[in-house]
DNA sequence: ATTAAGACTTGGAAAAATTTTC
DNA sequence: GAAAATTTTTCCAAGTCTTAAT
């Protein structure tokens, strides 16, 4: 059921499998393409080319267009502001040094333990890595492990000095207590009640299980849902009692509120236990994520990534998703695979239980996996991301995008060559090969018709997703983009485009319907062929990560100021990061809070400006009577009035700085952006050169993610 | 060659924890 | 010292790409 290429669905109902139709699609497309070489033949002839190898580069801003693209400027908002921060001051203001309270983590372990490393690793891993420690596992640091707060300092797995495991095989170690499962459930107290057409109906444990599902979710839009409802209401019946079927018939006599209310106040009420509970409460979660949060690969304790198995409850898709409300199932034992080496201790089953299966398979990083019940997908148990396992490919997808960095001006010749070629097939790739690179769009793999929200990306756009403007607010060949991508949100986009680019979508949409797919002669799976033909483990995503990164770079080298203070910098900063994260897209609905928290920033910065006021003229009324006076005291009391002054406005600044970063990130999401498009060498460069420490960029989960960059990053790191 | 299954990365929202403010 | 604001962590869905099966 899958959408086909080249399926033209329509008014004329396709044979099996289209076959015919496409046939005589394709040779009207030839024929097309034919015509239209003709034409550019005629328009070409003054040696309008400009294929020369050197202006397919990118030029020194964003611009990846040559010529055409250059006098037509961009509309493509990529946010990538140069401006500077004017009102910010010189001099490096107090930096908002926090009270100690009593909290010690600031000194831990990993924060003393980075100076040690300043060499730079410039291999790749997976290739040839040179063995820098010979101690395989278990390696003991002669530092003790200090104690602090009751909680260990580890030494660290500095996997990134050893050597590679050959090729395929992921562990040779793997020791794990297996998942940890979600607790079972509670009946509700016998107060809390559920009624049906306005009577109190006792359900059997499993129907009330579900309905508390339902009920917990009531405030939630979802609910409000038809598709929601419908789908929640068909799978509550499936899993009634043949006595509450009869019943329960429609979703509109259901009354969930008194148990929606327990669970608000339960909420509530845990909110608000005493210190000591909740420290209770702390510890035991502790304990759980200490004996099943980690586990042994290659004699190092690492930690996992999710240890617990997924609670029952809803299925919340995003979008307009067609399943969402359905019943997702608890997840017994029975349903898991454990995956671990054979002469580890074999996690134990709960009680009473076994396990689905128990293999060894070290070519897979999984610990644990199910199949999850609404799509029939495997989830998986995995390592988190400061582990060797996850770290050691995140590496390397750096590395992959660092070699995409050369060839890629020989990449965008030939698919700008190919913007040409006879075969429609060809000229698609090329097509949405500049997509892919100027847009940073995702390759748009073809999905399941009905089982998914309906997005799409750059292989799987439709007609229906573009609009072309010949002209548009004074600039040619403009592609108006608009529609879901990933996650069901809005990419939205004009874009001038050059020539040649506008002619073939013109092709590609000639003739077809608005559902049609607009290229149709192609697949992922041909585009990234081509890929790996151009560079060894080149697919259409490395074009996402190279971008990110090398607009990361650029953005730093042309925004940062180094007389700015650490504040201004990290300013810098974030608008790089902002670069990216428009550019790929990544956006986040506007915080509920966003309006009122700008305001009283706002309150802040007029109170301030009011105070600097008051500064000045306290300072000129010291000056006049210095003036007057001459003397010594007149003179320290200009002094003073002078410093607090500067005092004032360096705090103003500091205001100013936060709300311009806050309004221009209003929509804007960071987070993905920095934790997996940027490669985390330029940032940590970046703060070398300038002075600004880690702490400011990364916080304690992202320096454990990128362990291996700031051991191996120095200031001249280039991407 | 095509489809399906499998494995792993990427994604924003929501919950939880922490810090700031009053 | 509690409420509010902000940051971090958790959650789990939804992509990409590879591999296996037919």
């Amino acid at each position: 059921k899958k959408h086909k290429k080249g399926k033209v669905e329509g008014a004329e109902k396709v044979g099996k499998k289209g076959i015919k139709k496409e046939k005589v699609l394709e040779e009207e497309k030839e024929q097309e393409v034919e015509k239209m070489e003709e034409e550019e033949e005629r328009e070409e002839g003054a040696g309008g080319e400009m294929e020369g190898k050197d202006e397919v580069g990118k030029g020194s801003g964003d611009g990846k267009g040559v010529k055409e693209e250059e006098k037509l400027g961009e509309t493509q908002s990529t946010g990538m502001e140069q401006e500077k921060e004017e009102e910010e001051g010189k001099g490096d203001g107090p930096e908002k040094e926090k009270k100690k309270k009593s909290r010690k983590k600031k000194l831990e372990g990993e924060e003393q333990e980075k100076e040690e490393k300043k060499r730079e690793e410039e291999e790749t891993p997976g290739k040839s890595r040179k063995r820098k420690s010979k101690e395989g596992g278990g390696e003991k640091n002669n530092k003790k492990a200090r104690k602090e707060e009751g909680k260990e300092v580890e030494n660290k797995w500095k996997w990134w000095e050893e050597e590679k495991k050959e090729d395929g095989v992921k562990w040779t170690q793997l020791e794990h207590r297996g998942p940890y499962f979600a607790p079972l459930y509670e009946p509700l107290p016998e107060d809390v009640r559920f009624y049906y057409a306005g009577k109190p109906l006792k359900l059997s444990l499993a129907t009330e299980e579900i309905a508390t599902f339902y009920a917990k979710m009531l405030d939630h839009e979802y609910t409000t849902k038809e598709i929601f409802q419908n789908n929640f209401f068909h799978d509550w019946r499936k899993e009634m009692t043949s006595e509450e079927q009869e019943i329960i018939q429609e979703l509109a006599k259901c009354d969930f509120s008194e148990i929606h209310k327990y669970f608000v106040d339960k909420s509530e009420a845990r909110k608000a236990l005493p210190k000591e509970e909740k420290q209770k409460l702390k510890e035991e979660a502790d304990k759980i994520q200490e004996e099943y949060g980690y586990c042994i690969l290659d004699g190092h304790r690492e930690k996992i990534g999710n240890f617990k198995t997924e609670p029952p409850g809803l299925f919340r898709g995003r979008g307009d998703h067609p399943k969402m409300g359905m019943l997702k199932k608890r997840i017994m034992p029975e349903d898991v695979v454990i995956n671990c080496s054979r002469d580890s201790k074999i996690p134990e089953p709960p009680e009473g239980h076994k396990w689905k299966e128990v293999r060894f398979d070290n070519t897979v990083t999984w610990l644990a996996s199910w199949t999850e019940n609404i799509q029939n997908t495997l989830k998986y148990i995995m390592l988190n991301p400061s582990s060797k396992l996850k770290g050691e490919k995140d590496w390397q997808k750096y590395e992959v995008a660092r070699r995409l960095k050369d060839v890629v001006h020989e990449i965008r010749a030939r698919y700008r060559a190919d913007w040409k070629s006879k075969e429609m097939k060809n000229r698609q790739r090329a097509v949405a090969l500049y997509f892919i690179d100027k847009l940073a769009l995702r390759a748009g793999n073809e999905k399941e018709e009905g089982e998914t929200a309906d997005t799409v990306g750059c292989c799987s756009l439709r007609v229906e997703h573009i609009r072309l403007h010949p002209r548009l607010d004074g600039q040619e060949h403009v592609v108006e983009l608009d529609f879901l991508g990933k996650d069901s949100i809005r990419y939205y986009n004009k874009v001038a485009v050059e020539k040649q680019v506008f002619k073939n979508l013109q092709l590609f949409t000639k003739n077809k319907d608005p559902s049609d797919d607009l290229f149709d002669r192609l697949t992922t799976t041909f585009l990234n062929k081509h890929l790996q033909h151009l560079m060894d483990g080149l697919t259409a995503k490395v074009f996402r990560t190279y971008n990110a990164s090398i607009t990361l770079q650029e953005q730093l080298k042309a925004l940062t100021n180094s007389e700015d203070n650490v504040a201004g910098k990290l300013l810098s900063y974030n608008r790089a990061n902002r670069a990216v994260a428009v550019l790929c897209n990544h956006q986040r609905s506007v915080p509920k809070t966003f309006a009122k928290s700008m305001e009283i920033l706002q309150t802040k910065i007029d109170a301030k400006k009011k105070q600097v006021e008051e500064a000045q003229q306290e300072l000129k009324k010291a000056e006049d009577e210095l003036e007057d006076t001459k003397d010594a005291k007149a003179e320290a009391n200009v002094e003073k009035k002078k410093k607090l002054l500067k005092r004032l406005e360096e705090q103003l600044a500091r205001l100013n700085v936060q709300a311009t970063d806050k309004e221009e990130n209003k929509q804007i999401a960071l987070g993905t952006s920095k934790l997996n498009y940027l490669d985390p060498r330029i940032s940590i460069a970046w703060c070398k050169k300038f002075g600004v420490p880690i702490e400011k960029i990364y916080n304690k989960t992202q320096r454990e993610k990128f362990a291996w960059a700031i051991a191996m990053a120095n200031e001249d790191f280039e991407f």
